[in-house]
DNA sequence: AATGCGGGGGA
DNA sequence: TCCCCAGCATT
């Protein structure tokens, strides 16, 4: 059990801290559940450098939720760009649809409802609910979890020693009434820019409270939570090329993609890859043809 | 619990 | 080079 007098410092000093350090990113201030969701989604694996880009390009070309439902998966699809993980513009366009279906054309403030939605899960659902709601929610990212384990758990690398349920538990238990707007970013942001990978200890502003006593040792840092397979070569750089000629290019035949990509002797596996963008609703492909999002409608009967 | 899923920037 | 990134869905 964690003292109050211990969970009244430390959100004290996180709140004084971010008073200082804020990043007034638009989303926060917003007060758009569609917009929080956005920022949610296009911050999901990607920094947050590349999510203003993402962020301003796609609020532009899809201002609300009913707009973005309208849109062709093509359109989505060129406004992502080269953000990287093109499913997640795939589900923002589902369920921006969902929503205008099931939910009169707006996001719903019901965590249970949230996490239906495709490409909403815990962290998100908590995002929408924060800046989109001005409700309190725990948004737990990988940040928290090393801010939440190394200061209450004392554990170097929290994400490979401390139990995921304990720091949820923890998250729940910091957070200040009312204040998951400022909270949440505060922590997100500690994590980003101070409890790094690498700590910055003698930058630390809980070092009086941080489990880790006196602090971690300099040159000290969390080992990678899940190996990194080769690039080069791999599935999801072909899907890659496939999905930049798609973008770039109309509507196309599947000889002009291979001619374009040159895949050599791997020519079927590459192949097999457009089955698979076409399962994930990022390609269509019918007989020869071949192009982004979903196939354009017949015109003929059947 | 483990794996698939982009792309870029930094050490 | 390798690691990191405001995760989620699937198996």
């Amino acid at each position: 059990m964690v003292p109050p007098a211990r969970v009244r410092a430390i959100r004290t000093s996180l709140l004084r801290w971010y008073d200082a350090h804020e990043q007034p990113f638009p989303w926060r201030s917003a007060r758009d559940p569609y917009a929080a969701m956005v920022a949610a989604v296009a911050a999901q694996q990607t920094q947050m450098a590349r999510v203003l880009e993402i962020y301003d390009r796609w609020m532009a070309a899809f201002p609300t939720l009913p707009v973005l439902a309208q849109a062709g998966r093509d359109e989505v699809l060129r406004v992502w760009g080269r953000a990287g993980y093109p499913q997640r513009a795939a589900y923002l366009h589902q369920a921006a649809q969902h929503c205008v279906e099931e939910h009169g054309g707006a996001l719903p403030p019901d965590p249970e409802a949230l996490l239906a939605l495709p490409g909403v899960g815990p962290f998100t659902a908590a995002i929408i609910r924060t800046f989109g709601f001005g409700e309190d929610a725990a948004a737990v990212d990988t940040n928290v979890v090393r801010v939440i384990g190394r200061v209450l758990f004392g554990d170097l690398q929290p994400a490979r020693e401390t139990p995921a349920a304990a720091v949820g538990a923890m998250a729940e238990r910091l957070l200040p009434p009312g204040e998951a707007a400022r909270w949440n970013p505060a922590l997100m942001d500690y994590g980003a820019l101070v409890c790094l990978p690498r700590p910055r200890c003698q930058a630390c502003v809980l070092a009086s409270v941080c489990a880790a006593r006196p602090r971690f040792q300099a040159g000290e840092t969390a080992e990678p939570v899940r190996a990194q397979g080769a690039w080069e070569g791999s599935d999801r750089q072909w899907r890659g090329r496939i999905m930049a000629h798609l973008r770039q290019r109309g509507p196309t035949t599947v000889s002009a993609l291979m001619r374009h990509l040159r895949p050599g002797q791997e020519r079927a596996r590459v192949r097999g890859l457009l089955d698979g963008l076409q399962r994930d609703g990022l390609a269509w492909v019918r007989g020869a043809r071949c192009g982004l999002g979903d196939p354009p409608a017949e015109d003929g009967p059947g």
